[in-house]
RNA sequence: GGUCGCAUAGCUCAGCUGAAUAGAGCAUCUGCCUUCUAAGCAGAGGGUCACAGGUUUGAGUCCUGUUGCGAUCACCA
C-alpha cells in the first residue's frame, strides 16, 4: 500500500484513540516536508484541533507520537508550530527503491488498465497555408496529452480534422490558376504546403489591390471587399466544387495533396502522429439530421427566413445558428455530427479537442447545444483550451509577415543545437550519423520542451531575437542530465560493478540522496495529476526538477570511486531509476534522451 | 456593451485540492574542472503576488468589486 495512504489511515485511527473522534479523511492534509525542516512528509494538525481541544504543539505532538509507536517506518517527528513532520527511515525507502529498480514502467499504469478510451483531436490544420509557431503548441500540447493519458492506463485514439474545403483553399486554388503558370512543387523545389500558402498570400495581395482600386473611385470598403472580383470568383470557385465540377475538384485533389506532402515532413519531424485523419469534405455535411430531429422536437428553433437556431438565451449565451436558410451547415452543425459518430463507432468515454482559446465560446455551445438534444455523453466533452503564442510585438499576423514558420523555427532550433555542440567540443568522437541524430534531438528538445514547461491554458510569448535557452530550465538541460548518468552507467558496465542489490538497507543517506528518492517516487502521483489536468506542463517542470536534484547529488558525491561497496550500488542504482525516469518523462513530452551528448 | 480568461522578481515561467520565511531559469555580480560529462554545481542581489474589500485559526490560492490586457458574442471557420 502507498505510504501516504497507510499514514492517513494512521492519523485517522489516531485521533480516534486520543480523542475520541471521527476525523474526515479529506481534512487530513499531507504535504512535502520543506527543505528547511527535517522530514519526508509533514502533517498539517490545524483541522484537529477542535477535536483535540488543545494547542497546535501539543496535539502534533501527540499525534506525532501514536504515529511514532505504530509504525515501524516513521523513524522521527518534529514539530514546528501546528506542523507535524515526519520522518521515514532510509530503510524504508531504500527497499521501496529496490522493488521498483526493475520495473521500467514505473509509474505509468499498465497499457488499457482503466478500461477507457478517450479520443484526443488535435492539429487540425487549414490546407491553406504552412504550420507556424501556433500549429507546433498544437501539436506538442495534442501528442503530449495523449502520451500522458496513456500512460494512465486508457486507449486513446488521437484524431485529426484536416479543413481541406472552403473558401481559404479556393483562394489558394485560384491564384495558382491565375498566376501559378503551372508551378508544382517539383518544378520549384518548393515544399507542398510553402508553394500552396504561397498562393494564398499572392490572392491576398491582388485582392487588396482591387479593393484599393474600388475605394479609390468611391465605393465605401465593405461594399468593396464584397464587389472585388477576386473573391467573387473565389466564390464561384468554391459552389463549383460543392457541385462537384470535375476540373475544380481535380484542382483541389492537386493542390491539398500537395498541402499533405508538406505537412507530413513538418509531422515527421516534431514527431506527431494520429490513429485516423477525417477529412471536413467528408464530414460537412454531417449533423444536419440532428439538428432537424431537435427541431421536430422542439428543442431548437426555426426562424421565418428557415433558419434553425439553438436559444441559449437562458443559460447566458446567445443565440447559435445551426442551419441556415438555405438549409446548408455551420461549422457548429458539424461538429455535431461528428461528436455524435465518434461517439457511437468507437465507444468512447471522453473527447478532447485540442484547440486554441479563442473558440472557448465554441465549445462551450457545442456541448451545451448537445446535452440539450439530449445526449448524455456530451457531459464527457473537453476543450483543452491552450493560449496564444505571441511574439514581443504581439499577436502573430501572417498578413504582416510576422508568422513564425514551423519548419524555418525547428531547422534554426537544430542549427543552433549543432553550434552549441561543436563549440563546446561535445561530439568529438560521434560519427556523422550520430552527430545529426543528435543536434535534432537536442534542437527539438529545446522547443518541445520551451513550449510544454507552460501551462497549456496560458498565452504564452516568444522572442525570436533571443533564441531558445540550452542551459537551466530547459529540455537539453534535462537531456544532458540523462547522457550524464547513462555515461557513469557505462562505466559501471565496464568495470562490472553489480547494480543490485542486497544488503545496503543499512547504510546511512546523505540528504541529497534522501530528497533524489523522494522526488523518485512521486512520479506516479505527477503522472496521475497530468493526466486529470491534461497538462505536460506538469511533467515538464517535475523531471527538470528531477534533473535537477540529481546535479546536485552528483556533484556532491562520487558514484564509482565510492569505497562503501553498499553505498556505491545504492548510488548507481539511484542513478539508473533516476535516468529511466527522465527518459520516461521526456517520452510523455515527445522528447529522446540522448546516450551521449 | 454582455460573457469568458489572464495579471507572481528587470525578462520568461513554477506555485495541485487554502497552511511554515512566495520558488526556478535567464540576465547582472562572485567562486568551483590534474577527480564518474562544467549544456553542470555553489553563492549574492532582485517581490506591496495588479488594486481594494471580504470569508478563515490561516489567502498568491476562495468570494465581491476596481483597473489593465486578451479572447469571444457573424446565415465565418
Amino acid at each position: 500500500m502507498n505510504i501516504l495512504t497507510t499514514l492517513e489511515e494512521l492519523v485517522l485511527s489516531g485521533i480516534d484513540t486520543l480523542y475520541s473522534a471521527k476525523a474526515d479523511v479529506k481534512t487530513i492534509q499531507f504535504q512535502k516536508t520543506r527543505k528547511e525542516f527535517e522530514g519526508d512528509f509533514t502533517l498539517v494538525v490545524f483541522p484537529f484541533l477542535k477535536m483535540s481541544k488543545k494547542n497546535p504543539e501539543q496535539t502534533a505532538e501527540e499525534l506525532g507520537t501514536y504515529l511514532l509507536n505504530n509504525n515501524k517506518n516513521i523513524v522521527s517527528f518534529n514539530v514546528v508550530k501546528g506542523f507535524l513532520n515526519i520522518k521515514l527511515s532510509d530503510s524504508y525507502w531504500i527497499n521501496e527503491l529496490k522493488i521498483i529498480s526493475t520495473d521500467k514502467l514505473f509509474g505509468l499504469k499498465p497499457a488499457n488498465s482503466s478500461g477507457k478510451s478517450i479520443m484526443v483531436e488535435y492539429s487540425s490544420p487549414n490546407t491553406n497555408k504552412p504550420l507556424h509557431l501556433g500549429h507546433i503548441r498544437n501539436n506538442l500540447l495534442g501528442y503530449a496529452v495523449s502520451e500522458i493519458l496513456k500512460a494512465n492506463g486508457h486507449n486513446v485514439i488521437k484524431v485529426n480534422l484536416v479543413n481541406d474545403r472552403g473558401i481559404h483553399i479556393c483562394k489558394s486554388m485560384l491564384a495558382w490558376q491565375k498566376w501559378g503558370n503551372g508551378a508544382t512543387p517539383e518544378s520549384t523545389g518548393l515544399k507542398g504546403d510553402k508553394l500552396v500558402g504561397d498562393y494564398y498570400v499572392k490572392f491576398d495581395q491582388e485582392y487588396k489591390k482591387q479593393i484599393k482600386e474600388l475605394t479609390d473611385k468611391g465605393v465605401d470598403e465593405k461594399q468593396a471587399k464584397e464587389d472585388a472580383e477576386l473573391i467573387q470568383e473565389a466564390r464561384e470557385m468554391l459552389r463549383q466544387w460543392e457541385a462537384g465540377n470535375i476540373e475544380v475538384n481535380q484542382l483541389w485533389k492537386t493542390m491539398n495533396g500537395w498541402v499533405y506532402d508538406g505537412f507530413d515532413v513538418t509531422y515527421k519531424v516534431l514527431g506527431v502522429d494520429f490513429d485516423k485523419i477525417y477529412y471536413e469534405s467528408e464530414t460537412y455535411k454531417l449533423g444536419k439530421s440532428i439538428v432537424l430531429e431537435g427541431l421536430e422536437k422542439g428543442i431548437l428553433i426555426q426562424k421565418e427566413d428557415g433558419s434553425i437556431w439553438a436559444d441559449l438565451t437562458a443559460d447566458g449565451l446567445d443565440q447559435k445558428i445551426l442551419l441556415r436558410s438555405d438549409g446548408t451547415s455551420v461549422y457548429m452543425t458539424q461538429d455535431i455530427g461528428t461528436a455524435h459518430q465518434r461517439f457511437s463507432e468507437f465507444k468512447l468515454n471522453d473527447l478532447v479537442y485540442v484547440v486554441g482559446n479563442e473558440q472557448n465560446y465554441h465549445f462551450q455551445v457545442l456541448k451545451l447545444v448537445l446535452i440539450k438534444l439530449g445526449y448524455n455523453w456530451a457531459e464527457h466533452i473537453s476543450h483543452l483550451s491552450y493560449g496564444m503564442v505571441e511574439l514581443p510585438e504581439g499577436k502573430m499576423k501572417s498578413r504582416e509577415g510576422t508568422v513564425v514558420d514551423a519548419d524555418d523555427l525547428i531547422a534554426d532550433m537544430i542549427d543552433t543545437a549543432r553550434q552549441t555542440s561543436e563549440e563546446l567540443g561535445k561530439i568529438n568522437d560521434f560519427t556523422g550519423d550520430e552527430a545529426t541524430k543528435l543536434f535534432k534531438m537536442i534542437g527539438l528538445g529545446a522547443l518541445k520542451y520551451f513550449i510544454l514547461k507552460v501551462d497549456p491554458k496560458k498565452t504564452m510569448l516568444f522572442n525570436p531575437q533571443e533564441s531558445i535557452d540550452f542551459n537551466g530550465n530547459t529540455g537539453p538541460f534535462v537531456q544532458y542530465t540523462h547522457a550524464r548518468i547513462r555515461s557513469v552507467i557505462r562505466k559501471a558496465e565496464e568495470a562490472g560493478i553489480e547494480q543490485y542489490i542486497v544488503g545496503e538497507e543499512n547504510i546511512k543517506l546523505s540528504e541529497k540522496e534522501q530528497n533524489l528518492i523522494k522526488l523518485v517516487f512521486e512520479y506516479p502521483n505527477i503522472i496521475a495529476e497530468a493526466g486529470n489536468n491534461f497538462s505536460p506542463a506538469i511533467i515538464a517542470n517535475y523531471i527538470y526538477e528531477l534533473a535537477k536534484e540529481y546535479n546536485q547529488f552528483y556533484h556532491d558525491h562520487s558514484i564509482l570511486k565510492e569505497d562503501n561497496i553498499d553505498i556505491q550500488k545504492f548510488r548507481l542504482s539511484i542513478s539508473t531509476k533516476t535516468a529511466d525516469i527522465i527518459k520516461s518523462g521526456a517520452a510523455l513530452l515527445g522528447m529522446e534522451v540522448p546516450e551521449k551528448m
